[in-house]
RNA sequence: GGGCGUUUAGCUCAAUUGGCAGAGCAUCCGGUUUACACCCGGAAGGUUAUAAGUUCGAGUCUUAUAGCGCCCA
C-alpha cells in the first residue's frame, strides 16, 4: 500500500475502472430493483464548471451512490442545455472578433458556426464533472437540441396549441435592445439605482400648465395621455380638457384616474402606454391610443418627429434641452428607483409593443399549486414551498418566444391572406400543403425546453422502456434561485402532459459564496476554481468540503482553510487504513466476533459505531447531509484512531493469537463501515482506500450501505469506558503541568474498589493513550503514595507518583481549582434536583442521568476533599 | 410596501423531537511515541444581536426591535 494516497494517480484510474464496469448503470442493480432517479440540471452545453456546478454534482453523486449502495437502481441522467441567448452571445462576439457579425453571415451560416462552437466546447463541461467523480450514466446523456428533445418540445407545443393554451398577439414585453429578443419577467432583474426625476410642464388648452414628472423624459413623445386623480383639487379643473405632447404638439386627453398617486411627484402621471407596463394598463382601461416611439435598438422612430434615430439616451438630452429652450422645465431631483435590466447584457431593458407567443399558463399553474399543496411533490427546505405558492398564484402568461436564431424553431407558418403576410397561421410538425407559407423565425425560450427536462430525456413523448421504467423521477435538487424559471415549470409542464408529477422531492441548495459573504465574481477576483482546487487537492476535499459547509438552502460560505482541513482528513484515512492494512496477517475470517468474547475498548468502538451509523442514517433520512459527513470525520478523527486504534496495539503487538485476530476483525469491520459511509462524500479515495482492507464484494460503489445493529449499542459499556478515558485526558493533563517528559513512563496507583478493579483489567488502556506502566491497587485503609499528583474521575481516584517532580504548592492549587469546578456543577445538579418542577416534570432519563450525575460528582468531591486535607493540610 | 432567511469563539460554520453551547482555521504551550508533522498531546477564547414572554429547563418555541442578505411588487 503507497504512503501516500496519490489522488492525481488514483482519480482517473478508478473512474475509468467504475465506468468500465458499468456500474454507474441503473442496470447493475438487482433486476426489479425499485429505480431512485436523479436527472441533472443541465448545464450550459459550452459553459465550463463553476463552483456553483461543483455544488450540485457532490451533492447529486452523494444522493446517487447512497441509494445505488442501498440497492436501487439508481440512475443519475446528465446533460445539457442549449442555453439560446448566452451561447449566442459568445457565438456573436466570436463572430465580431473575426471581423463579421451574425446579420453579415446570414441565419444558415450562423447555426452552422453555433453547431461547429458546441461540437468544440460542448465536451468541455461534461469532462469536468467526470474529474469531480460524477456516476452519471453518460450513455444516457442527453442534450436539450438533440433529435429527441426537439420532437418533445415540438410535441409540448403543438400540445398547447391544440388545447388552445397558446396564443400569439401584440403585448408589451420586455425588450432588450442590445439581444433584439424579448425576454421574460423573470430575465429582468431591478434593483434600486440613483437616477434623475426631471420635472416640467405639460401645456394644457386654455394657457395652463400641468406640472408632470418622469425619469425617462424620451417617453414623452410616446405620451397619449396626461392622468390626474379625480379628486386632486389642484387639477379637477383640468379634467376632459386638451394637453399637448412638448415639441411635438400632439393633442393629448387629461383624465382621470383613481389609481394616480397624488403625493408622488406632482400628482399628474403622464401615460405612454407604448413603453411602461402600468400605463399600457391605464390605457386599457381608458381606451387610450398606443404609440411606440422606438426601434428594436431603442433608437427613436418615425414617431418621435425630429428626433428619429437618435439613440433613446441622447434623444433624453437633447429633448430636455430643447424643452428647457421652450421654457417647459421646472427643475431635475435625483431619486432612488428600480430600474430594469437584462439578466444577461445588463443592458436597461424597455418595455416595447411586438407581437409575440404566449403560453397561457394559468390551467398549468393551478396543477402545479395543487401538487405541493396534497403533499405529492414535497420540497425540501419546507419553507420554500411559500415562495413557490405566492409566484404560482400570482403568475403571468409567459412569453416563449425570442428573436433568436440558437434555439427551438417554433414550428409555425404564415401565409398571406388579405394583405396581411401573417394573416394565416398553421401550427404542426410539419410545413402545410399549399404554396406561399413561410415559417416563424422566432425560436422558444430555453426554459420551454428544459420545462421537458425530466421526462424528455427519458424518450418522451414516445413510450420508450426507459419512460416506463424511470418516470416519474425521485429527487430533484438544484439551486433555490432557479425555482421559478426551471423548478416550477418543470412541475407544471411534468403534470400536464404525463398527468404525473415529474419527481417527488425537491432539494434546494443554496448559493456558494466567498468567504463574508461576498459573492464569487471573476472581476472581484474571489472566485474560487473548483478545477483548480481538484488539481491541487484532489475531487474528494472539494466535495467533502462543500457538502459539509453549510445546511440546506442555505448559502454557504466557502472557506479556504475548510478544503485544506478535508485534504488533511482524506490523508488520516489513508494513514488509518494503511495501519490496519499493515498489521494483517495472512487469512482474516471477515465479520465480527461474537460481542462477548471482546474486551472493552471493541464494545466500545462497536458501540460507538453503531450509535454513528444509525445517527447518519437518521441525518440523510432529512436531509441533514453535511451533520452526517461531519459526525463520520469526529467518530473517525477524534475516537477510533486516537483510542481504539493505539489500544489495539496492545492486542496486536502484546497479545495471544485470538487477541490479535478479534483486534484485526474489528478493526478492519469498523474501517470497512465508515468507508462505506463516508464514499458517498468522497469516492474516490474511499474506494481506493477499501482495496486495502479485506472485503467481500468488487467495488466499494456497489457495497451495500451500512445498517445498525443495536444489539451493538452499549450503554454501560460506553459509560465505562468514558470514564477511563477522562481519567486519561487527567493523566496527559497531569503530566503536562508537572512537566513530564512525554516519553518517560509512569506508574498509577488507584484506590480500591469496584470500578478500580475493573480499570486494572484494562491497564492497557492507559499504557497505550498516556504512557503508564504500571498500574496498581491500594488496599482501602492504607496510606496513599507520598509525592503523589492525584486524579479523580467518576468514582476512581488515582495517585501519580512523581518523585522529584511534584510541586507541593502547585498540585495543592491545581486540586484548589479542581475542586471550584466540581463545586460548580454539584451546585448547578443540586439545584436542578431540588427543583420539584423538575424531578415531576422532565423526562425520566434525563431526571436519571443528573441523578448519577450527582453521585458521581459528590463520589469525586469526597476524595478530592481528603486529598487536600492529607497533602495540603 | 409584502414575504423569507440570517445574526453563536478573532474568521468560516455546526448544534437531530427544547435537556451541561461544539468543530476547522488563526493564537498560545509541549512533542519526530515504530499509521499519519498532510501528525500527536494540551491551553485559551462565549451574557448564543437586543428586549420581553412561554417552560422545571430556551441557541432552539412566541412577540417586538435592530443589523445584514435574498425574493416578490
Amino acid at each position: 500500500m503507497p504512503r501516500n494516497f496519490d489522488f492525481g494517480e488514483v482519480e482517473p484510474r478508478v473512474y475509468d475502472w467504475w465506468q468500465e464496469n458499468g456500474w454507474f448503470k441503473p442496470e447493475t442493480a438487482a433486476v426489479g430493483a425499485e429505480p431512485y432517479v436523479i436527472s441533472m440540471p443541465p448545464p450550459n452545453v459550452t459553459g465550463s464548471l463553476h463552483i456553483g456546478h461543483a455544488l450540485f454534482t457532490a451533492l447529486e453523486d452523494m444522493m446517487i451512490r447512497y441509494e445505488r449502495m442501498r440497492g436501487k437502481a439508481a440512475l443519475w441522467l446528465p446533460g445539457t442545455d442549449h442555453a439560446g441567448i448566452a451561447t449566442q452571445l459568445q457565438v456573436e462576439k466570436m463572430l465580431r472578433d473575426q471581423g463579421t457579425s451574425r446579420d453579415e453571415v446570414g441565419y444558415e451560416e450562423f447555426l452552422h458556426r453555433t453547431w461547429q462552437f458546441k461540437e468544440e466546447q460542448g465536451g468541455t463541461i461534461i469532462r469536468q464533472l467526470r474529474r469531480l467523480g460524477a456516476s452519471c450514466d453518460w450513455d444516457r446523456e442527453r442534450f436539450t437540441l438533440d433529435d429527441g428533445l426537439s420532437n418533445a418540445v415540438i410535441q409540448a407545443f403543438i400540445t398547447l396549441w391544440e388545447q388552445g393554451l397558446i396564443y400569439r398577439g401584440p403585448r408589451l414585453v420586455n425588450w432588450s435592445p442590445g439581444l433584439q429578443t424579448a425576454v421574460s419577467d423573470l430575465e429582468v432583474e431591478s434593483n434600486e439605482e440613483e437616477v434623475t426625476l426631471y420635472y416640467f410642464r405639460y401645456p394644457v388648452a386654455g394657457g395652463e400648465f400641468l406640472p408632470v414628472a418622469t425619469t425617462r423624459p424620451e417617453t414623452i413623445l410616446g405620451d397619449t395621455a396626461v392622468a390626474v386623480h379625480p379628486d386632486d383639487e389642484r387639477y379637477r379643473h383640468l379634467i376632459g380638457l386638451s394637453a399637448f405632447v412638448p415639441m411635438l404638439e400632439r393633442e393629448i386627453p387629461i383624465i382621470a384616474d383613481d389609481s394616480v398617486d397624488m403625493e408622488f411627484g406632482t400628482g399628474a402621471l403622464k401615460v405612454t402606454p407604448g413603453h411602461d407596463f402600468n400605463d399600457y394598463e391605464l390605457a386599457q382601461k381608458h381606451d387610450l391610443k398606443l404609440l411606440n416611439i422606438l426601434n428594436k435598438d431603442a433608437s427613436l422612430n418615425a414617431e418621435a418627429g425630429k428626433y428619429a434615430g437618435m439613440d433613446r439616451y441622447a434623444c433624453r438630452e437633447r429633448l430636455w434641452s430643447d424643452m428647457e429652450a421652450a421654457g417647459l422645465n421646472i427643475k431635475t431631483e435625483a431619486y432612488l428607483t428600480r430600474i430594469p435590466r437584462s439578466q444577461r447584457g445588463g443592458e436597461v431593458v424597455e418595455p416595447m409593443m411586438s407581437i409575440q407567443w404566449y403560453v397561457r399558463i394559468q390551467p398549468l399553474a393551478d396543477k402545479a399549486i395543487e401538487a405541493v399543496r396534497a403533499g405529492r411533490i414535497k420540497i425540501v427546505p419546507e419553507r420554500f414551498e411559500k415562495v413557490y405558492f405566492h409566484w404560482l398564484e400570482n403568475i403571468q402568461d409567459w412569453c416563449v418566444s425570442r428573436q433568436l436564431w440558437w434555439g427551438h424553431r417554433i414550428p409555425a407558418w404564415y401565409r398571406e391572406k388579405d394583405g396581411d403576410p401573417e394573416g394565416e397561421i398553421y401550427v404542426g410538425r410539419v410545413p402545410p400543403t399549399g404554396d406561399g407559407w413561410v415559417m416563424e423565425q422566432d425560436v422558444l425560450d430555453t426554459w420551454f425546453s428544459s420545462g421537458l427536462w425530466p421526462f424528455s430525456t427519458l424518450g418522451w413523448p414516445e413510450e420508450t422502456a426507459d419512460l416506463g421504467r424511470y418516470y416519474p423521477t425521485q429527487m430533484m435538487e438544484t439551486g433555490h434561485d432557479i425555482l421559478f424559471f426551471w423548478v416550477a415549470r418543470m412541475i407544471m409542464m411534468g403534470l400536464w402532459f404525463t398527468d404525473r408529477p415529474p419527481f417527488d422531492t425537491v432539494y434546494l441548495h443554496g448559493l456558494v459564496r466567498a468567504e463574508g459573504g461576498v459573492k464569487f465574481s471573476k472581476t472581484l477576483g474571489n472566485a474560487i476554481d473548483p478545477l483548480t482546487v481538484v488539481d491541487k487537492l484532489g475531487a474528494d476535499p472539494l466535495r467533502f468540503t462543500l457538502i459539509t459547509s453549510g445546511t440546506p438552502g442555505n448559502d454557504c460560505h466557502l472557506d479556504e482553510t475548510r478544503l485544506d482541513h478535508s485534504f488533511r482528513f482524506i490523508n488520516k484515512i489513508w494513514q488509518m487504513t494503511s495501519f490496519i492494512n499493515m498489521n494483517l496477517d495472512g487469512a482474516l475470517e471477515l465479520g465480527l466476533p461474537p460481542v462477548e468474547s471482546l474486551d472493552l475498548p471493541s464494545r466500545w468502538i462497536l458501540s460507538r459505531l453503531n450509535r454513528l451509523i444509525a445517527n447518519v442514517q437518521y441525518l440523510f433520512d432529512i436531509y441533514q447531509y453535511g451533520e452526517a459527513g461531519n459526525q463520520i470525520l469526529a467518530f473517525m478523527w477524534d475516537e477510533f484512531a486516537p483510542f481504539y486504534l493505539e489500544i489495539s496495539k496492545e492486542a496486536l503487538y502484546q497479545g495471544a493469537e485470538a487477541q490479535q485476530s478479534a483486534a484485526r476483525r474489528v478493526l478492519v469491520h469498523v474501517q470497512d463501515r465508515c468507508l462505506r459511509l463516508l464514499h458517498p462524500f468522497m469516492p474516490f479515495a474511499t474506494e481506493e482506500a477499501w482495496r486495502y482492507i479485506p472485503h467481500r464484494g468488487e467495488a466499494l460503489i456497489i457495497a451495500d450501505w451500512p445498517q445498525a445493529d443495536g444489539d451493538l449499542i452499549d450503554d454501560e459499556v460506553e459509560a465505562r469506558m468514558q470514564t477511563f478515558l477522562e481519567l486519561v485526558r487527567e493523566i496527559r493533563n497531569s503530566r503536562g503541568e508537572f512537566k513530564v517528559d512525554p516519553g518517560k513512563r509512569i506508574r498509577a496507583i488507584a484506590r480500591e474498589s469496584a470500578a478500580a478493579k475493573a480499570l486494572a483489567q484494562h491497564d492497557y488502556i492507559l499504557a497505550r493513550l498516556c504512557n503508564v506502566e504500571s498500574l496498581t491497587l491500594l488496599p482501602a485503609g492504607a496510606d496513599e503514595p507520598a509525592n503523589s499528583a492525584s486524579i479523580v474521575a467518576g468514582d476512581i481516584t488515582l495517585f501519580l507518583p512523581l518523585e522529584g517532580m511534584l510541586d507541593i504548592a502547585a498540585e495543592c492549587e491545581r486540586l484548589a481549582s479542581e475542586e471550584l469546578k466540581i463545586a460548580e456543577q454539584l451546585a448547578r445538579t443540586v439545584k436542578m434536583l431540588a427543583n420539584e418542577k423538575f424531578v415531576e416534570r422532565a423526562r425520566p432519563d434525563v431526571v436519571q442521568r443528573e441523578r448519577d450525575r450527582l453521585d458521581d460528582l459528590n463520589t469525586a468531591k469526597a476524595q478530592l476533599e481528603e486529598r487536600i486535607a492529607k497533602l495540603c493540610g
